[in-house]
RNA sequence: GGGGCGGUGGCGGAAUUGGUAGACGCCGGGGACUUAAAAUCCCCUGAGGGAAACCUCGUGUGGGUUCGAUUCCCACCCGCCCCA
């Protein structure tokens, strides 16, 4: 009897696996698919703990798919492009697509040690050529169907590198560059967008989807969708200014207006000696981000223009402030400010002395006075000083105000939301080229689709010399005209790296096909992906734009349906063994090589699924897998022993009830891999194992009951542990291969209880639990409660006044 | 400030529709085997009281609904996340 040795059985299972295709995945008509899909890694040189654990869980259930007998794909892939590679590139002097590939090699042999069901004929990475040839392509179709236009836009700004920064790359609260510590500015640039907002409506109906509803909220509120109108405002000097508000009954107590810093009006409505004031203010404005502009805490700045506007619907003359609570970025950079009622414009109304006045009136509120208040009241009420709507009731007074701005011809009702459209330019080196070449006579000229795709230039300059990379290349960069052959300019920005993951699940449909992004065949079969898996943190970037792209590719006749994935499941984050999330620089991260060297891939698969909740995940905890190692190294000697046990008696009774154990085995795993319950999966495997074990020490070791069950548990077992369930099913004589073996089915007459125990209760409380068949009856299970001592002892000289009875469960008497 | 998620033994975590709280493990303690150790196996392990039978308390806190509440309702405290 040879001991469990994970090191040799698990290579010899995936070498084996691989050479038989046993995980290819192929259009077959004839049978159910299922598309499941887990996020794709991004290639950062090192899978660690975290992705186990959202991968293992994952490929377990759709092993169990396959098993259930679905034609199952389960795919994987890079995501190849974007800023890490540069900076790691930068740091190590290495060429970024060097070090991206160079990762990719040893994630696949990474991700090869788990023993997941990957097809691996369909991997993808994005930043080859024949990948991001289609995302250019995507792009084409996105800008002749009007749903890519390029503007100005303002982004962070290093003046001393002279490039655009990233978010992420703008640090702390004095907004320097990452690089040289310069303080970023706000600069206008031209660049592309998506006009996601053309569906933010549809984009808010999530029917027919299997979604956690935190995220389905989390993009709702990200959409931000509010009603309310549009209202045209004048300056003294006749220019017009727009304002959105949610709350046209107030106008009437607009009492000034607020233009955000970047506001084109602020130069024009300053007054001479008001400039330098403002022009100060502004200046050290526009370097905040929107987050310390937007912060409720925070003081509310300020200063006066000098200039003047006109309420529209009172004709008052109302003053024009600057202030950076107001942002360019949202709804129209203006807002008419009505202190009364918001307690932002109250702040600042006190702030800088200028007149509150209600206007609204609510019935919970005493009279309100402005010039005594002590904060906005924002609730609804009966309009009050509102020249002709005075006295409108609650219910009708934003419909009132709307009706009367839309009379008069000063407004109209009006949707505003948060969502704004996808900014997809990046002034950077590695990812896509944008495929646009701007012609001195034809302006912006797509790159013909059979001239994808644009290229990458790989000799190029891509460390930091303060210009877009692309720029440097003047080979790459002066091109010729598509329509007119006259020189032109490449685009020399790449795209969002978000762009490449919107469609990954479409290039793996058949990432070798030359005709389209993906075969058609393969699309009919195989979408919409019906499971998702990932990490809620991408509730508000990926998965908005998968489903916007999703939904353009249907308008555009690309895709079919409206949604790219039915069911979404997000797993937890696995933390450092300090409950601090993992990163190289706190020294706390777990390597799952490591891992898999020392307990093997069963064993790390097993104990990621057992010891957490899949969706809360928590701190990495070095003792706890030694129970799953024990565990497996347990069901290993109980199939050795079994296979070497001579045929014995036994008794009827243990025989079944290790029958019936099984049985209910089949049904709970059955049951908690269908809702990602994976930790009691794993603990409803150990229990059967125990069964076993209990059984093999009384003596047996042959009996058909037993045999049936080891396989039972072994059958059940391969999607958490594959390997060794694999080499025992063999090492049992079974048929190769386990993982090609239906899904054992449970027999509810076999995983009844007989005997219950009977849980006898006074008055709620537990008193006393007595063995009874499961078919007791009440009147039998009130005389076995009476008949207790305990009862008796409880129940004193007091009478029943009432029992309740929950058959196969409990009786009560209440007294 | 608004919204979401969560709070159960020393630890990770269980607990269909309200019905035996703590499954399954980890750690710890005791024992068997061993010259010894490791490994393995067996037993104990929420707190307090009791020789024991058993009793009382116990799922963040305080209320409520109910024969019965970890589960439902209200208020509050704490932690994490998102938005402002």
């Amino acid at each position: 009897m040879d001991s469990y040795d994970h090191v040799a059985i698990e290579s010899k299972w995936q070498t084996r696996w691989e050479q038989d295709k046993l995980y290819k995945a192929e259009v077959d008509p004839a049978r159910k698919k299922f598309y499941y899909l887990t996020m794709l890694p991004y290639t950062s040189g090192n899978l660690h703990i975290g992705h186990w654990f959202a991968m293992t869980p994952s490929d377990a259930q759709a092993r169990y798919k396959s098993r259930k007998g679905y034609n199952v794909m389960f795919p994987i892939g890079f995501d190849a492009f974007g800023l890490p590679a540069e900076n790691a590139a930068i740091d190590r002097n290495t060429h970024p697509k060097e070090w991206t590939y160079k990762n990719v090699e040893h994630m696949r042999k990474q991700l090869r040690s788990m023993g997941a069901m990957w097809d691996w004929s369909r991997e993808a990475i994005s930043a080859d050529p024949e990948y991001y040839r289609w995302t250019q392509w995507f792009f084409l179709q996105l800008f002749k169907n009007d749903l890519a236009y390029k503007k100005m836009a303002p982004v962070d700004w290093c003046p001393k590198d002279q490039t655009v920064l990233a978010r992420e790359q703008v640090i702390g609260e004095e907004r320097v560059c990452e690089r040289c510590g310069t303080p970023v500015v706000k600069k206008d640039l031209e660049q592309w967008f998506f006009r996601i907002t053309k569906y933010a409506d549809e984009l808010l109906d999530f029917s027919g989807l299997d979604w956690p509803e935190p995220v389905k909220l989390l993009q709702t509120n990200w959409i931000g969708r509010s009603e309310g109108a549009d209202v045209t405002f004048h300056t003294e000097q006749k220019d017009e200014i727009r304002v959105f508000t949610t709350r046209p009954d107030t106008l009437w107590g607009a009492t000034f207006m607020v233009l955000a810093p970047e506001h084109p009006l602020v130069q024009k409505l300053t007054t001479a000696e008001r400039r330098e004031a403002v022009e100060a203010y502004v200046k050290q404005a526009i370097r905040q981000t929107e987050i310390q502009r937007l912060a409720l805490n925070k003081e509310k700045t300020g200063t006066f223009t000098g200039g003047y506007a006109i309420n529209p619907v009172n004709d008052e003359r109302i003053p024009v402030w600057v202030a950076d609570y107001v942002l360019m970025s949202y709804g129209t950079g203006a807002i008419m400010a009505v202190p009364a009622h918001d307690p932002r414009d109250f702040e600042f109304a006190r702030n800088n002395g200028l007149e509150v006045r209600p206007v609204i009136q609510p019935a919970d509120s005493g009279p309100l006075d402005g010039a005594t208040m002590q904060e906005a009241v924002v609730a609804y009420g009966p309009m009050i000083n509102s020249g002709p709507l005075t006295g409108t009731s609650q219910e009708s007074a934003v419909e009132a105000a709307t009706d009367y701005l839309r009379e008069k011809g000063i407004g109209e009702a009006a949707v505003s939301y948060r969502i704004r459209d996808w900014l997809i330019s990046r002034q950077r080196y590695w990812g896509a080229p944008i495929p646009i070449i701007y012609c001195p006579k034809h302006g912006q000229v797509p790159v013909p689709e059979d001239q994808l795709p644009v290229l990458l230039p790989e000799e190029v300059e891509w460390l930091p010399t303060g210009q877009s990379p692309l720029k440097l290349d003047p080979e790459w960069k002066i091109t010729t005209c598509p329509i007119d052959g006259e020189p032109a300019e490449r685009d020399t920005d790449t795209m969002d790296t978000f762009m490449c993951s919107s469609w990954y699940h479409l290039r793996y449909l058949s990432p070798n096909y030359s005709q389209a992004p993906f075969d058609p065949e393969e699309y009919d079969y195989w979408m919409p992906v019906d499971t998702y898996t990932g990490g809620a943190e991408h509730a508000t970037m990926h998965l908005i734009y998968s489903r916007f792209f999703h939904k353009a590719g249907r308008d555009m006749g690309i895709m079919k349906g409206s949604e790219p994935m039915i069911q979404l499941r997000n797993q937890g984050q696995i933390l450092g063994p300090d409950g601090r999330r993992m990163s190289k620089s706190r020294g706390n991260v777990v390597d799952p090589d490591e891992q898999v060297a020392a307990y093997g891939a069963d064993a790390v698969r097993a104990y990621l699924m057992f010891g957490y909740r899949w969706s809360e995940g928590g701190p990495w905890n070095a003792d706890n897998i030694h129970g799953v190692v024990r565990w497996l190294n347990r069901v290993w000697s109980l199939v050795q022993k079994s296979a070497a046990g001579q045929p014995s008696g036994g008794n009827s009774k243990s025989a079944q009830q290790l029958t019936r154990k099984v049985h209910q085995t089949i049904r709970a795993v059955s049951h908690d891999l269908e809702n990602f319950d994976f930790n009691t999966v794993v603990s409803g495997l150990m229990e059967l194992s125990n069964a076993i074990g209990k059984v093999q020490e009384d003596g047996s070791t042959d009996t058909q009951e037993l045999n049936t069950a080891i396989e039972t548990l072994l059958l059940l077992m391969a999607p958490v542990t594959p390997h060794v369930a694999e080499e025992l099913w063999e090492r049992l004589g079974k048929p190769y291969s386990i993982h090609r073996q239906p899904w054992p089915d449970h027999d509810p007459d076999l995983a009844k209880e007989e005997q219950i125990t009977l849980v006898i209760q006074v008055n709620g409380k537990v008193r006393d639990r007595i063995p009874a068949p499961a078919d007791v009856s009440e009147q039998q299970a009130r005389e076995i409660a009476l008949a207790s001592e305990a009862v008796a002892h409880h129940l004193g000289d007091r009478e029943p006044k009432d029992f309740i009875f929950v058959p196969g469960k409990l009786i009560n008497i209440v007294i």
